[in-house]
DNA sequence: GCACGCCGGATTTTT
DNA sequence: TCCGGCGTGC
């Protein structure tokens, strides 16, 4: 297992203090971490089942997991991985009692949101938006600090934890600090885990958050080690709360430690490596390191300019199809973008030029109206207390009910909604009751399908189908939201019954697309990934670095980082001079940090094919004028003074 | 209760 | 340009 290890790998294996390793890209990160815990469980310095690992995402969970099976078998069920989240739930769920939560309810993203709402309008403040309430409020829970807001979100953080305590439920930041509230309440409890745990496993350390690094700390003491895998140099989730300084200060932090760098990349070419060191060097708080790619190529790094969005996404398209039509069919290729409103231009571009893709990341299948709304069912019929699921299903189809009634029945004491609903009908209009009794009747009736096949695997899918058309929900949409529909019934195949479906839409994201896609994605969505082909497109000053964020340029310098160092054989920068940005028509200034790379290994091209510089041309908006510069699509025209970027189409020649 | 039309805003988002 | 939230009027 050690044979395959390069030297400072096996020194990280090997070193038995605490120990912070900073793994640049593709530099054999998740691989050192696995041979040290394959290689500690061999050698008897600990067991299986005292080790905790977490990670950043469950899919990550997952790869290390698998990862760890190939080496040493089922014994891996016995480790300790997962999100902190997770992690955490199992601990908060086994303390329940003390912590005095009954049940622990999970809610949803998009019901935080909705009860922010409602504290909104509980304390009549109109003139804060609920999304940027709830974003602040998380972010202090995530600090585990109330001190630091003021005075008004100190009060409705308050009430929105209040309200949460009502509806029984925790939030994913309440996980994290009610381990934290456990641990440090019930020193008989934390020394359980402390004695539990031998080695203490946090990978993308670089992004934990302050609540996690507390829940670190407490659990870290000097009977057993700790070891954290991170890279600062792609921290780009300060966003939602990550503090790179926790990586920086590690040896600070965690006594009798060690600090290994790993700088042999095995991934990119060595232009490509080049051209990222030459970038975060400009960066100026960050461990040093010097990236080595181990992989010499003439290949250098593309710069495409294109006159306009449209011509730098046909272009992108024909080089796609160049590089396919060669033996490279198997190649991945991804287009990766800072924002994900950019990707609509590509995704036409693409479909006109029959490539296939499949956007990858930000849920956004599951998003839509109709399939939130059948969704609403299952979560109904897996909990007969969710009062979210409910009052979101009852609407959808139009049942007549709507939000007053709604709202009556939320107010009854009961939490099982069906006596909510039975408790306040005789208050309704004879109108309202009999359309609820009616409701009523049917949901007794699908329940009772639902219980009696017990047998059927696919009982899921039987009862969804039944409900979809029974309710009228199928009938009320329109065919491509029909078409949703179908392609979502499909997704219920492998799930037994709507507990498990519940549980797995929470912790996991559905995704299925074919690995020979064209991905588009966010560069976000994209860390950890790698491809053979990688495209920047918009890579425009405003965009990447944002023009919002250009007060922390320093985090958009990571997260182009991590862009650059996702490309394995050959990376293309594009951007266009005009794109139309948000409805209207915008001149683009190539990105600052394109002048921060390394010029020796990069390559200006230009999309112009055959020249149509110096002819006349009309225009019917614009009148007469010359070709200055001309692409496929567009051109670039002298009418009079002023020079326009326009459609070629819309020009005709003239002598 | 619900359809419709107006207005404002448009970075990244997992758990 | 496009989407979602909110207010109005039936």
């Amino acid at each position: 297992m050690l044979s395959n290890l390069n030297p400072s790998q096996r020194e990280a294996v090997d070193c038995r203090k605490n120990l912070l390793i900073v793994a640049g890209a593709g530099t054999g990160k998740t691989k050192t971490i696995v041979s040290k815990i394959c290689h500690y469980i061999s050698l008897g310095i600990v067991m299986p089942d005292e080790i905790i690992a977490t990670t950043f995402t469950n899919k990550a969970t997952q790869e290390m997991h698998s990862r760890i099976k190939s080496e040493i078998g089922d014994d891996v069920d016995l480790i300790s991985i997962g999100t902190f989240h997770r992690l955490s739930l199992k601990i908060v769920q086994n303390h329940a009692k003390l912590l005095n939560i009954e049940g622990c309810n999970l809610i949803a993203y998009e019901d935080q949101a909705q009860v922010m709402r409602k504290v909104l309008s509980n304390i009549k403040n109109k003139d804060i938006k609920p999304s940027h309430a709830l974003e602040t409020v998380q972010r202090a829970k995530e600090k585990n600090d109330y001190a630091s807001l003021n005075h008004t979100y100190a009060n409705i953080a308050y009430a929105y934890n209040d309200m949460l305590r009502e509806m029984n439920a925790l939030d994913f930041a309440d996980l994290i600090s009610k381990t934290i509230e456990l641990w440090r309440n019930h020193k008989d409890i934390l020394d359980h885990y402390r004695k539990k745990y031998k080695l203490i496993c946090v990978d993308e350390y670089q992004d934990i958050n302050d609540a996690q690094y507390e829940w670190i700390s407490l659990l870290s003491c000097d009977d057993n080690q700790i070891c954290c895998v991170g890279d600062p140099d792609q921290s780009i989730y300060s966003f939602r709360g990550s503090n790179m300084s926790h990586i920086l200060n590690f040896t600070r932090d965690f006594k009798n430690s060690e600090k290994i760098v790993l700088e042999e990349n095995y991934r990119s070419t060595d232009k490509i490596i080049s051209n990222s060191n030459h970038l975060i060097s400009k960066n100026k708080n960050r461990i040093e390191k010097f990236l080595v790619s181990t992989l010499k190529s003439d290949e250098l790094v593309d710069i495409f300019v294109g006159m306009h969005g449209k011509e730098e996404a046909f272009e992108i398209c024909r080089i796609i199809a160049k590089i396919k039509s060669k033996e490279e069919v198997k190649s991945s290729i991804a287009l990766l973008f800072r924002t994900s409103t950019n990707m609509h231009l590509f995704e036409e571009a693409l479909l006109n030029a029959n490539i296939k893709y499949s956007i990858v990341g930000s849920v956004q299948f599951m998003d839509r109206a109709e399939i939130k709304d059948a969704v609403s069912y299952v979560r109904f019929l897996s909990n007969p207390n969710d009062f979210f699921a409910f009052s979101r299903m009852i609407q959808a189809p139009k049942r007549g009910i709507g939000s007053a009634t709604v709202a009556k029945i939320s107010e009854n004491a009961s939490s099982n909604i069906e006596d909510k609903i039975r408790g306040v009908l005789d208050s309704f209009t004879s109108r309202t009751k009999n359309k609820l009794s009616e409701f009523l009747a049917q949901w007794e009736r699908w329940r009772s399908i639902l219980s009696k096949d017990l047998s059927d695997s696919k009982k899921l899918r039987k009862i969804m189908e039944i409900i979809v058309n029974e309710s009228g929900l199928y009938e009320s949409l329109e065919s491509d939201r029909k078409e949703n529909v179908d392609k979502w019934l499909e997704t219920l195949d492998s799930f037994e019954d709507p507990e498990s479906y519940v549980n797995h839409i929470l912790w996991n994201n559905l995704k299925a697309d074919d690995e020979h896609d064209v991905k588009l994605m966010t560069v976000h969505a994209a860390k950890g990934l790698e491809f053979d082909y990688v495209f920047l497109p918009v890579f425009e000053d405003g965009i990447f670095p944002h023009s919002r964020s250009f007060e922390n340029i320093e985090e958009e310098r990571r997260l182009a980082y991590v862009a650059l160092t996702r490309a394995k054989k050959k990376l293309f920068i594009t951007y266009a001079q005009s794109r139309v940005f948000q409805g209207r028509y915008m001149n683009a200034q190539p990105s600052r940090f394109i002048r921060e790379m390394d010029s020796k290994s990069l390559q200006f091209q230009s999309f112009k094919h055959k020249t149509l510089a110096g002819k006349k041309v009309y225009h019917e908006e614009f009148g007469y004028g010359t070709i200055e510069e001309s692409g496929m699509q567009c051109a670039k025209v002298c009418f009079g003074s002023v020079s326009k970027v326009v459609d070629i189409k819309k020009l005709v020649e003239c002598d």
